[in-house]
DNA sequence: CTGAAAGCGCTTACAG
DNA sequence: CTGAAAGCGCTTACAG
């Protein structure tokens, strides 16, 4: 029922080889040839068969994608970034998220095996033991957001680093001295590199000062929490910086409670400039990542790992992150209504 | 290099007929062959070539889904849906996003001809003329958040009109006599449920009152001048009802610069419950949408429609949706704080 | 430049 | 219950 290239062949009067080099562009075909295989193909709206095609090709032109449970703006742009790197290279993207665990993360990476020519993978479950016992050696694949050290898989990260540092210098060049800082889960990656930015800064620009840490878990209650502790404090902070933005939405409300005002009596900045931040009172300082292009990046990778197989790989790539200065760190009389 | 069911057949010193048939649970098999030859692909890490397998079977076990781009929090909690009912079926995702007019949507639409079985569409650039350009009538398909009447595919949406009659109730219930409302876009499906919904409640159940249309676009813009708008009415309104929150946002900064106190000058709703809306101050009353569970009911839907091909279709499907009181509409001396 | 033929890795009547 | 064989719709050496 639906229409073949044995038809299309037909239509034409030539073999089925000579249609198949038509229409993939092969030089071994007269201009003629091609120009009425063309025309035909098109008023038969013929379309391959895909399945055929992989089966002796090797190749499904589709790249897989495995993600966790993602806040929903993250997930969103990543996806976009991803999708639209994918359009433009002719490739169909297979998506596989939400998974609550590792078992299930695993069970959605073999499901994908044969389905796709390489893999974008992001997930807080995926070590090194995980994927040499669920991911094919000869697949390409990308890792997202890992602290993998990996030779066999390109890994892209964000800079959390840099952005923890940027934001440290910059509430410190403010004139904040004392910058305080509330940590995310402590077997968390990127929790772990914007630590290490806001330490390594802290010692760089105000060697004098301590580092002040608190403990958090990146949701908004531990926020709340390390807001209570941060206010109560005997020598009270000028500045805090919570390692996402949820854990400062919280801080907010713990400082509104225990009447300290942002940013008269305490400057406030985050970590991801997710939606939320610009329309609390006041707007948050935060630090944005620029997660489409992470998307892109990570798709071109893969594309070029399935291209030139043999290629050495890169060394982890980091996309760069901005702070974005809004009222809650800007003690300048200036009206603190969404920015 | 990758291993065959030759190889499981050679091995289990079988024909590769008897591998396809333990493998896929034909009951032609004894069980005690059946146990070996599972045994024996498990050892060789056997996965059936999935290409192969449609080549013969006609089905790619995939759904394809064509979305346009999308808020963050709805575009990630539809895919959440769609994905978990996928997985519990067996199913594979394909999606294509972001499509910016009509014809990379009909280019993307086209792409995944014969790599899907079904097909899941949610996009404003839809309508039957599309369809018939770009979906071939033997796809299954099922139409999301379309006004479309089909007797092809299934329609399912959201419950635009009963979530605004809902909204309006509460409002009229709360003792804000006069509700006014701001529409969204003319062209707009759900816009036009919305401000139908809001009419006919008014006129159910405050028929005394005449019912007051700002026009808006579902910017935050456009609710920002729809409540300078209403703010130097001559006659204040006591309760206003945007068409989606990102307007009562809007609507809500202009109240502040006019000096309106809401709730306690004016309750003020909106529509969607994104995620902003419970982190402004005051946290916004609005209708909550089900969509993870559009999404699950969607994939049900076309699922289904591949498995029983012939069966008739439903008629248009809706998914209720939830009123949520927060502070913008409870002059109750509650702290307005987020919750 | 063009065609006949082999083969990609499966599934499924058809015989036995 | 099991196997030999055909065939799904393509691509690509191999001849000519």
């Amino acid at each position: 029922m639906a229409v073949t290239i044995r038809d299309v062949a037909r239509e034409a009067r030539v073999s089925v080889a000579s249609v198949s080099r038509a229409l993939n562009g092969s030089p071994a075909v007269t201009d003629e040839t091609r120009q009425r295989i063309a025309s035909i193909a098109a008023r038969l709206r013929y379309v391959p068969h895909s399945a055929a095609r992989s089966l002796i090709t090797k190749r499904t032109q589709t790249i897989g994608a495995l993600l966790p449970d993602l806040y929903g703006e993250f997930f969103s742009e990543l996806i976009r970034g991803i999708d639209l790197a994918a359009r433009a290279k002719g490739l169909h993207l297979l998506v596989s998220s939400s998974h609550g665990d590792a078992d299930e993360a695993a069970a959605a990476l073999r499901a994908m095996q044969g389905r796709v020519d390489g893999m974008l993978i992001l997930s807080p479950h995926v070590d090194a033991e995980f994927l040499r016992a669920n991911l094919p050696e000869s697949t390409p694949a990308v890792l997202l957001n890992s602290a993998l050290k990996s030779t066999q898989f390109d890994v892209l990260n964000i800079d959390n680093y840099g952005g923890a540092h940027a934001m440290t210098r910059h509430l410190l060049d403010a004139g904040h001295a004392g910058v305080a800082f509330i940590g995310g889960p402590d077997d968390n990656f990127d929790a772990q590199q914007r630590e290490r930015g806001y330490r390594e800064a802290m010692a760089a620009f105000a060697p004098k000062a301590t580092a002040k840490i608190v403990a958090g878990d990146f949701s908004e209650e531990s926020g709340y929490h390390a807001g209570r502790v941060l206010a109560k404090d005997s020598k009270p902070v000028r500045a805090v910086f919570a390692a996402n933005d949820m854990m400062a939405v919280g801080c907010l409300r713990a400082f509104a409670e225990a009447g300290l005002r942002v940013p008269q009596d305490v400057a406030l900045a985050g970590f991801d400039d997710i939606p939320i931040a610009r329309y609390i009172t006041p707007a948050l300082t935060t630090v944005r990542v620029r997660i489409a292009d992470l998307g892109r990046s990570a798709l071109e990778s893969v594309a070029t790992a399935i291209e030139k197989p043999g290629r050495a790989r890169n060394a982890a790539q980091t996309l760069a992150c901005d702070v974005v200065v809004r009222a809650s760190s800007r003690d300048d009389g200036r009206p603190t209504k969404p920015v």
